[in-house]
DNA sequence: GCGGAAAATGTTATAACATTGCGTTTTGCC
DNA sequence: GGCAAAACGCAATGTTATAACATTTTCCGC
């Protein structure tokens, strides 16, 4: 499959892996870590999945409730964000700075940073890439000698069926 | 002054009002804020004139220290977070979410969403506006059927002059 | 000016998010 | 098996933000 490289491709919709389980995702990440010869440990796998389960951004501090209540594991916060901080140098999870909550990236063999829109209504969040996007802001930054790292790019809203099932 | 509407235009820089002193920045404030028929009292004219001042983003805790320093007030968060969020819906100040920092906006008679280039050297930002990036993100959104209301752009890197002043 | 409503602010406490420091356990490797 | 490095558990603490309620200030019609 060739997508033209200047279209927009929406990422946790239908197309992409959209229709991937949590266990596949899971399964992604369990081989793209052993390829990199990085530890996927149990900690750090729950909490992949626990993202990928939950289906929408999620806290660091849910996440230990849910991990307390389903596991015998005495987690604390420190765990957590090192797991987090983990997935995160991975590619495989990345952090929604407009709600301080941690979503899983669908492209986890591609290293990028993602573009996300939120519903604000049902809480989900659908990835997307654009490189016509990432194309502009490089070339801003190098209009201004500034060298780019990192970029965040969450657009906040309502998303299809929270505008469907709306009243008038 | 007309600029074609289609290229990005710098907005901390040297151009549009970019020299301005932050007296200037705050006159004008004041003056927006009048014609709007919003409150401009003095915590949050304070609060915005230590913004333009510092010339970074800024913290909240920062803030209440910086005005407890300066002034015989005792303000406490939740002054300063009125503050902030005031300043924040008359367009005047944004906050930079990848830093939990605040910063003073450019052009706040305009109603518009920043863009910010962050200085991870030496903390400096600069706002811009880019339409084409706007315009690919209401694309991109309206494919999707996502209705758009707020969005967050910020890239993190090294500016001009801390790539100057770096070893090679 | 005066009284009442609305807005803004002060005050205390607490919620929510994140990190430090240090000791213990697990893992990879020779 | 023994060692070093990595990961984890744990307690405490730091940082950012808000809730709830009392008090003060401002606006506005009279």
């Amino acid at each position: 499959m060739t997508l033209p490289s200047n279209q927009p491709s929406p990422c946790s919709e239908s197309c992409c892996r959209g229709d991937s389980t949590p266990a596949e995702r899971v399964a992604l990440a369990v081989t793209l870590c052993r390829e990199r010869g990085a530890r996927l440990t149990a900690v750090r796998r729950q909490i992949l999945e626990l993202l990928w389960e939950s289906g929408r951004p999620t806290g660091a501090y849910e996440l230990i409730e849910t991990l307390r209540g389903e596991g015998l594991r005495k987690v604390g916060p420190p765990t957590v964000y090192r797991a987090l901080e983990f997935l995160m140098a991975q590619g495989l999870v990345s952090k929604v700075q407009s709600r301080n909550a941690y979503v899983p990236c669908a492209h986890p063999e591609r290293r990028h940073d993602c573009l996300f829109f939120i519903c604000a209504d049902c809480g989900a969040s659908a990835e997307l890439e654009d490189p016509r996007i990432e194309q502009l802001l490089a070339n801003d930054a190098n209009d201004m000698g500034f060298r780019m790292n990192r970029r965040v790019i969450e657009v906040e809203g309502t998303c299809r069926s929270c505008v469907a099932a709306q009243p008038i």
